[in-house]
DNA sequence: GTCTATATAGCGATAGAC
DNA sequence: GTCTATCGCTATATAGAC
């Protein structure tokens, strides 16, 4: 597994792990050139392999993608429901969810931007298991909406926008965060859950 | 120029126009697919024309996103900047800057994509313009925040937090907008003025 | 200003030695 | 499981006829 969860579990031999170092280097070009402007060439070099080394590993260029999509979706789907599962009340659901969110698209806005950006260059299967992931991971968010509703500690004009703007906002990180910034993603995060607070609050 | 603003004039000759035609061409092709999965030959062929056609009209491909990305960015800062002038408070300014930018997003989302995702496909003389153009952007949605906090009517955190948050779900609309939704841009724009205003509202 | 033809380069992926 | 060498193809861009 590619390190895209800020848990400290990892074999100590990853590093030397030939997969593993394919997917970190293919997560790296995807992330900073994207999909179609990486070559399997470049992607051996970044990780020590001759321009063949790929192919006893990895079928295609797009299963290195379709791993890495699918890896970070589950991570950030987990993540969101082991987060709205520790709340005791919607508006501490949001706050955590909203908070791990934007602090994760932060950490590891790599990933989060191979996430968002290259799942058109995804093969039409692996687009269809990528998505069912997708929609797992809009309804945590929408549950948690739906019961700050029903419990009346959210009021909102309408559930599927207002948890669509939620994602969005949390989301764009990915495509502004730069890791020079002085601003850690645990700040990030903190103060996402407050924007989120706001859209979902009474006026 | 090409139909990113929905003002009717416009040359009627504009179809027969082959470096229009070519803008437009690519204007689809990049939207769909990405700069770097689009090819000369896909657009010389979208605008019936050979493959050598094109370089009539451009340098390069390059030069044909440049002219889309520039020109997207000007219209978007030349529509938020009438839509604050037009307005007499930062309340009904900040309603029509976002529910402008919002409808924009969604009834140009290909233009948008362009401007929003293949930023880093610009030669960098070109990324240099390009950002001042962002930059002006940018300080439209702050001035009205930044006015708004002045005369009390928006209670923020954080000026720069909340602007980024506001674009950032502007911006998104490109990303998950599809015409074949039911929702017009319109109404996205409308919904989208009134998350916006929960963002500054005091709690 | 458009075409056909092509130069030049780089691509993803494979063959076969070790 | 890694390498060197290379296949077959496609890319951007140009040359030169019309």
């Amino acid at each position: 597994m590619l390190s895209t969860m800020s848990s400290p579990a990892r074999s100590v031999d990853s590093v030397t792990d030939t997969p593993h170092r394919l997917l970190e280097a293919a997560a790296e070009a995807f992330a900073d050139r994207g999909f179609h402007a990486t070559t399997t060439r470049d992607i051996a070099s970044r990780a020590g392999l001759s321009p063949a080394g790929v192919y006893v590993h990895f079928a295609s260029k797009e299963e290195l993608l379709y791993q890495l999509s699918r890896e970070g979706h589950e991570v950030a789907r987990d993540m969101l429901l082991a987060a709205a599962a520790g709340a005791s009340t919607p508006t501490e659901a949001l706050r955590a969810i909203m908070g791990r969110f934007a602090t994760w698209h932060a950490e590891h806005f790599r990933v989060a931007r191979i996430v968002q950006y290259e799942f058109a260059n995804l093969t039409s299967e692996h687009r269809d298991a990528v998505l069912t992931l997708r929609k797992q991971i809009d309804a945590v968010v929408r549950d948690v909406v739906t019961a700050g509703v029903a419990s009346g500690e959210f009021t909102v004009d309408d559930v599927p926008d207002t948890t669509l703007a939620l994602m969005s906002m949390a989301v764009d990180v990915a495509r502004w965060y730069d890791p020079e910034i002085k601003r850690t993603p645990e700040a990030i995060g903190a103060a996402y859950a407050e924007l989120g607070l706001r859209l979902v609050r009474a006026s």
